[in-house]
DNA sequence: TGTACATCAGTGAACGCGCGTTCACTGATGTAC
DNA sequence: TGTACATCAGTGAACGCGCGTTCACTGATGTAC
């Protein structure tokens, strides 16, 4: 194959993308293939209400999304690999979360907004916490590494942000750490609780609410009061 | 068929068992099933190291005892029942280690020595607790189930020894639940990083040991300056 | 104790089923000129 | 713009496999007398 021929046909391609009043990669056939990946990610939501990961067939998964079991292959090699995928979604909704709850004053209703902000982010997004939550300690291992990697990342993240707040500028890291440790095994908790409750009952919701805010001021009390060592 | 002849066959047999040196259901023949069972349910546990419980196979778990397939159902009408077996031992366990924390003085060290009773439990039956935290959120709805409604009764039974406390004598029932639920939060918490660590690696036991016992500490200090509004 | 019969844990063949994966294909969309 | 060719998302048949479950059986253990 000559160069020059490659390197002429690779400009032509450009010079009509550019030219073009589409972005690249949005002609009508990449389109439908993106919603043939969005109907299988959908799909596999949909099933996990009522299984756990490794019970899913690509089969099911396929069925679900409208298209035969070998078109699943177009889109992703295996199914684990659509796990991953539905890993970096769910982690794109929990860090818009985080990024709500940052541009929250951070003032002496602290806890209730926070509280707040991921009640109504559960509540927006139930099939993705349901997949992080359900899959973080069970489950294909791939899949639940991936989750913990990334439980890590926003706890540490966490631990970061709270570095700020007066009373905990000079904790050491180790003590931050824990901290955040607690505060995101409380979050995860509250967010099992608002999986099992009813979807939609606002009376639920808000007993949930309450019992987590209780919990994050006892434990807010303790840090009123604690002496690091750092 | 005449009732008086099979009543006489039942008498027969009660005699015989009453007048036998062993115990009823002790013979060979029950024993040899006790011993099958025991060994489905090992191999279960075994392979459930690397598997969640609905990845399981029923000819897997027959295989790793060393019986057909079709034995299988001597002992449990489906892999379902299996699963609550192991349920009702794995909660055994987790009886047992609450009776020897409550033999433990409530001294100054509750802390400390609540952890290291959590810490050698877990070590000694990495596998039934390593089966209760996988499968909590996870899995078949029917051993998830069980699984929670052991742990809310674990956590009301934690609620009414901490009612014994002197400083919490006079807290609302709905205060002690709420710590009650703190508590077991971090208890599993502690638990999961226990079976995530390297099995018989002191270093790590310790490590997460300090970490568990700071975490109860910090809640402890919530603790003294709480106000129940009970 | 000895004998004849009952029980039942474990066997092994057989079944129909849904699975993951391969392959050659089709036909609409995209590209070169 | 029109034509000829390339790309590639989705198709449908086919495969071998492990699965759960059924069934009639075997032979060691237990029981009656």
């Amino acid at each position: 194959m000559a160069t020059s021929s490659v390197k002429r046909v690779t400009m032509a391609r450009m010079n009509g993308r550019t030219a073009s009043d589409e972005l690249p990669n949005t002609g009508a056939r990449e389109e439908r293939k993106q919603r043939t990946r969005a109907a299988l990610l959908d799909s596999a939501l949909d099933l996990l209400e009522e299984r756990s990961f490794a019970a899913l067939s690509l089969r099911e998964v396929a069925r679900g999304a409208g298209v035969v079991p070998t078109a699943f292959y177009r889109h992703f090699p295996s199914l684990e690999a659509l796990g991953l995928a539905l890993i970096d979604d769910s982690f794109r909704t929990l860090r818009a979360m985080v990024r709500a709850a940052r541009r929250e004053p951070v003032a002496e209703q602290v806890i209730r907004s926070s509280v707040d902000v991921l009640v109504r982010h559960v509540h927006d997004h139930r099939s993705h916490f349901r997949f992080v939550v359900r899959e973080r300690s069970s489950g294909v291992p791939a899949v639940r590494n991936a989750i913990r990697t990334e439980i890590r990342l926003f706890a540490s993240e966490l631990a970061t942000d709270l570095a700020r707040f007066p009373y905990l500028r000079d904790w050491s890291t180790e003590d931050l750490t824990m901290m955040a440790g607690l505060l995101v095994n409380a979050m995860v908790a509250t967010t099992e609780s608002l999986l099992d409750a009813a979807p939609d009952s606002p009376a639920a919701e808000s007993e949930i609410r309450r019992l987590a805010e209780k919990q994050l001021r006892l434990v807010a009390l303790g840090v009123l009061q604690w002496r690091s060592e750092g």
